[in-house]
DNA sequence: TTTTTCATTTTTGAATGCAAAATTTGCGAT
DNA sequence: ATCGCAAATTTTGCATTCAAAAATGAAAAA
């Protein structure tokens, strides 16, 4: 098993919420279970704590790591400036087949929405929104969101959908699209802002916060 | 030694371009200078890899990374991105304290560009950057932010410093004190963003050329 | 002389082993 | 029964070791 992927399969565990945030990462047990020696593990998590997704205490072992209300408020301003950058970029470089594809993507997530379907809703938003990562052509900018998404999601926060706010965020999707098939780089910038900004309110109002389980977990600890 | 320790000084050694970019990294040597064994020395190269300042070859061991014109450019827009977004938060957040401080430093590199020590200007101009970022109180932020910024100056390109150029970057720069006193956040992120424009034009400009001596080293091998 | 092949050496990637640190456990004192 | 403390156990961090892959170099063939 090459480096990358053990990277990516612990990112994975973390990612599912396998090892929650403020856990105990049992060094032994994922050795066993990906068929590898410390070592290479032990890489891995350095990466991974690099990345911010894991935190590590010296002497005494990793953890999955646990995000305040700050963190999440500074990564969701992060996020909102990469995409709005994005958005700029994308209005600059993207192809005619590449807004099509977009344009796509939107129908289908609408057509979620409609039917009320909010599982395939996110899925069909998340790619809309990495779609037009790509499109602005900066692979720089793109592992830097990937990475900033991914904490994020990590928070495995719940909003209420209310409907006005979904309604509102398929609005706002269709501005996105409009932008992107004017190309105007400023209005898609000033959209996407919007756009998270008012995600990001719904999600700190909701407090995000990470389960009981994991506060105890270290207060125990 | 801890981890991160070995992490920032490799990362210092790269910098430096003590280490040019292309050129091999030898294992061995590092050990023994760092007085370390071959198990931490990998586990910093792997995190360094993650950060994009090494390039990891399988089988093939690792080479401190190399950078395309490509690449100059992407970091450069999100270099850009990552500013204006750091100039709105500070004109939100920043306190006259701060703002004071950041006066005296603009004061003191306006000195230096009137003795014309290029040197010292370029010192206290990235001072300044760097305190707009740290005034936007956002981690995140500031870590992508060093990032991003030790890539670009580990290319150590070197750009014709016209007087023309050089009085254009110190108007640029009151104009930032400007918007900061005033707390015009789009203004300063309008400003900062042309402000890295200019400098990103420069340096591609100049072609940034890697030296010649890692291009030969990646030919022989 | 140039090219190809093959044995030798070096280097890489990962498992193991070992000392130090931290955690847990057990026992005695209050 | 509870607290405190020391011994035992576990876990961590790193050095060492080992197998496999790649680089090197020398000899033979074209």
């Amino acid at each position: 098993m090459l480096h990358e992927e053990v990277v990516g399969r612990i990112r994975a565990i973390l990612l599912d919420g396998e090892i929650p945030p403020g856990a105990r990462i049992p060094e032994r047990e994922l050795c066993e279970r990906l068929e590898i020696s410390r070592t290479p593990l032990r890489e891995a998590l350095k990466v991974l704590a690099a990345e911010g997704l894991v935190q590590l205490l010296p002497h005494r072992g990793s953890r999955a790591a646990k995000l305040t209300d700050k963190d999440m408020r500074d990564l969701f301003e992060v996020c909102q400036g990469l995409e709005a950058l994005a958005g700029e970029l994308a209005c600059e470089r993207i192809t005619d087949a590449e807004i099509d594809a977009i344009a796509a993507a939107h129908a289908d997530m609408v057509q979620h929405y409609r039917e009320g379907d909010l599982i395939q809703y996110y899925r069909g938003n998340r790619a809309i929104h990495e779609a037009i990562v790509t499109a602005a052509g900066n692979p720089v900018l793109a592992g830097l969101y990937t990475s900033v998404t991914a904490r994020i999601r990590r928070a495995r926060y719940v909003t209420p959908m209310t409907p006005q706010r979904w309604a509102l965020a398929v609005r706002e999707h269709e501005a996105i699209l409009n932008a992107l098939q004017r190309r105007d780089g400023a209005g898609l910038s000033h959209i996407l802002r919007a756009h998270l900004r008012h995600k990001r309110e719904e999600v700190l109002q909701a407090g995000f916060a990470e389960t009981e389980a994991n506060d105890l977990t270290l207060r125990i600890a």
